[in-house]
DNA sequence: GATGTTAACTTAACAATGTTAATTTTATTT
DNA sequence: AAATAAAATTAACATTGTTAAGTTAACATC
């Protein structure tokens, strides 16, 4: 109900509110239950307003997809601290397979869904800032595996290397989210899935013991 | 213009007729042109003559889904008469890749978009068929493979391994058909991914030739 | 202190879309 | 020729994203 002016801080806050309530929706209602409307009545406030503050749906989703960004960043970060470079990279996959399939909605947002490309002015994320950029933390990890001289000798590209790695996560998480439930095939239990991935991926990088 | 009867095969005309063109919109204009009114102005009909042959929009989209899946198998099919069992499963991963980055928008329907799951009677699609399902036809690729003792001694689930070499491909191409134009992650070339992942499968998967 | 200005917000309104109801058209049957 | 019913169309509704047109109230100015 209050109209004249608003601090910069202030203007922050109602974002946030907008973000965090379009987040609920998704969480509580499911994904077609985030419309404007509906994220305004949770807020109380009309759905024009939103536009005050975003330019269009489509910031909205993005704004959560940071808000995700940063989480999932967020969420890894103590991973980063485990001593082994190895097992370090085992944690990073399992933590990251974790994230996916506690809130597959978002996953579906960040990942699965296209956006128009990412512009470092709409986002306030810091790339290669190893506190809010998941996949900067991953190449870390794989590096300093590569550093150790973990791989196999004639493998050279730490960052093909780590994306090979997201991808293969990343195909088990996806198909997951989306046909777990489809009885066309006889899924093994996800977990089975994801360590058996994670045991191909460590036997095809890593040296063997002898050589 | 004709209205009278219709025989059962004027009415699978039709049908087809608006899947075709539905799918043709997917390809053309992309897949926010897909509505109900825009497939009933190409076959020179009115919207509401759709839902005399579907009940609903998401009937339409998984009669597409049908026919892509069937179109997926037939497209693999030939690489089954591959001689060598691991030559033909490599084969068949990169013709599967090959399918997914040519039609990006029928993957993404197929295999990166939630719907309702299939039931038997909705779809004429026949499961275990090596004609018309594809992932049976990954299933015997694999089986084929494990009875020639091509896998390593410890592995014993074909269907597990069937499930991670898809999650393996289907990883890499949903990255690349959401991520690809995203400078966040300096991507490698498509093609090197490919074949990184694929070596990772062969060298995680197969026996070593001195075991 | 009345008046005007302007930010913040709301209500009206529009266009697009999925979908249903009512209506029209017309081939066949009687 | 009249009746019937399938096939199709037009009208119409609800929902949604979005824009345009008001409305409200804090502040500045006279």
């Amino acid at each position: 109900m209050p109209p004249k002016p608003k601090t910069e801080q202030e203007r922050e806050q109602l974002r946030t509110l907008i973000i965090d309530n379009a987040r609920d929706l998704f969480v509580s209602k499911g994904i077609e239950a985030v419309t404007m409307r509906e994220i305004a009545k949770r807020i109380g406030y009309s759905a024009t307003s939103i536009y005050l503050h975003f330019a269009d749906k489509e910031a909205v989703l993005r704004a959560i997809c940071d808000t995700d960004f940063l989480k999932l960043a967020t969420t890894l970060k103590e991973i980063l601290s485990i001593e082994d470079p190895v097992a370090r990279m085992v944690a990073f996959g399992e933590g990251y397979a974790k994230f996916a399939l506690a809130f597959p909605n978002h996953y579906r947002l960040m990942f699965m869904t296209p956006h128009l490309p990412y512009s470092q002015e709409q986002s306030d994320l810091q790339r290669n800032n190893a506190e809010q950029d998941a996949y900067f933390q991953l190449k870390m990890v794989v590096h300093d595996v590569y550093a150790a001289g973990g791989f196999k000798s004639e493998l050279h590209d730490a960052e093909l290397i780590a994306q090979t790695i997201w991808a293969a996560i990343h195909g088990v998480c996806a198909l997951q989210i989306i046909m777990a439930q489809d009885d066309w095939v006889e899924w093994r239990p996800i977990d089975t899935r994801l360590s058996m991935m994670q045991q191909l991926m460590l036997s095809g990088l890593l040296k063997e013991k002898n050589e």
